[in-house]
DNA sequence: ATAGCTGCCGAACACTTGTTTTGTCAAGTA
DNA sequence: TACTTGACAAAACAAGTGTTCGGCAGCTAT
């Protein structure tokens, strides 16, 4: 009686449904799915949808226009894999950063960030950047990309950080060490050479959290 | 004429739909909204729907039932914004990579790739590995990064590829250089020295279209 | 052969749903 | 004041849409 495959019939109908919603956001109605695969009969597809339900490949609101929906295609679970976060602006190594509380974030240009980057719950007080220049280099990050930082003044020793050298007028991303009396800031690179300095020359505007590079 | 700001109204009918869409996958009816909202009419409904849609904030599928999606929350945005390659192991510097034709790519874990990394249409092929240890360093890639490849045996000059020094038995990611008779392999990182080899010697395993690394 | 089942067909039915129309009312605005 | 506009209300309309029902053909177990 309980099938485990589908017919070909309904392979067909489960394809279609799920380039339609990929598609266009919506379900299909049962008559988009009649016509599109030609099928003679509204109550064809009705009783093909009552198996795929049977099946568990599709779940039907029962009685509700456009009502099927495909688990794993939900955007309930779709957002649970991806976030956003506002692209504030271009980090250089010769100025600071740009004031996150001064940007209009809702007019911010929207970067999607995977969850296996930054989960979505921790993505509070998250922002963008893209990175110009090769001054970063030695904390592992080239022109191009794109660096996620969380705001904060303050940081833990062994946190890569973007610091603002006050004296110096230059951003740059290190990792972060206080030590007695002064500041070193480690580069990740371990062939480079350290910075130390004094903790009033040094503005932390940010904590490195992700880095998305593409080189396509 | 044209606002900014939604109204009272308009913010809860948004937000109704938003949390809608997240717990049913579906779109609710205009008499959905009016009914769990207490609005008197229908027309109140479509007639802020309209405003909403003036500015921005969703898309009215025309005169299809459950026709109205969010921006970003859609499965058929959110299918131009982000893609899924299989995750098909570790990459260390002692091993050539798995051939990505002996793996059940079906079972193999999803990673999501925002379109900002690599673009949709362009995943042919493309699948991920998760770096182990800090050989790659030069290559401004660190531990635990994910490198994402597409896989390919030839690669243009100054291409960044996954090498397997065939003598070394080593593999290592590096911008490609054809010179008269061998194969100059040049780091990212410019501080570091390049290896000169015999075409003979390498197998290119694949291109480095993207990286992911999470700091969190 | 008989009954039962699956899969299908065509048509009709009834509910769901977006849209339109006609007003009302308050707040601006010339 | 007279006019315009935004926001809302009530009702009716016209499609859109899921469901049901009688019937048919092929297959299988009894």
């Amino acid at each position: 009686m309980r099938r485990r495959e589908m017919s070909d019939r309904q392979a067909d109908i489960y394809e279609y449904i799920v380039n339609f919603i990929k598609a266009r956001g919506i379900s299909p109605s049962i008559r988009d799915i009649q016509h599109d695969l030609n099928i003679s009969s509204t109550s064809v597809v009705s009783y093909n949808l009552d198996v795929l339900e049977r099946l568990g490949k599709i779940i039907r609101n029962d009685k509700i226009s456009r009502g099927i929906s495909i688990p794993g295609l939900s955007p309930a679970l779709l957002s649970q894999e991806i976030g956003r976060v506002p692209l504030l602006g271009t980090i250089t190594a010769g100025s600071p950063l740009p004031d996150p509380e001064e940007i209009d974030h809702s007019r911010a240009e929207q970067i999607v960030v995977p969850a296996d980057v930054v989960p979505p719950t921790r993505l509070d007080g998250v922002y963008a950047l893209k990175v110009r220049g090769q001054s970063m280099i030695d904390a592992l990050i080239d022109d191009g990309d794109i660096v996620l930082l969380r705001r904060q003044e303050t940081a833990e020793n062994g946190q890569m950080v973007a610091a603002w050298l006050i004296d110096e007028n230059a951003v740059t991303l290190k990792k972060f060490y206080r030590e007695d009396g002064r500041i070193r800031l480690q580069p990740a690179n371990s062939t480079m050479q350290p910075i130390y300095t004094s903790p009033n020359n040094v503005r932390i505007q940010g904590r490195v959290i992700g880095v998305l590079r593409s080189l396509v």
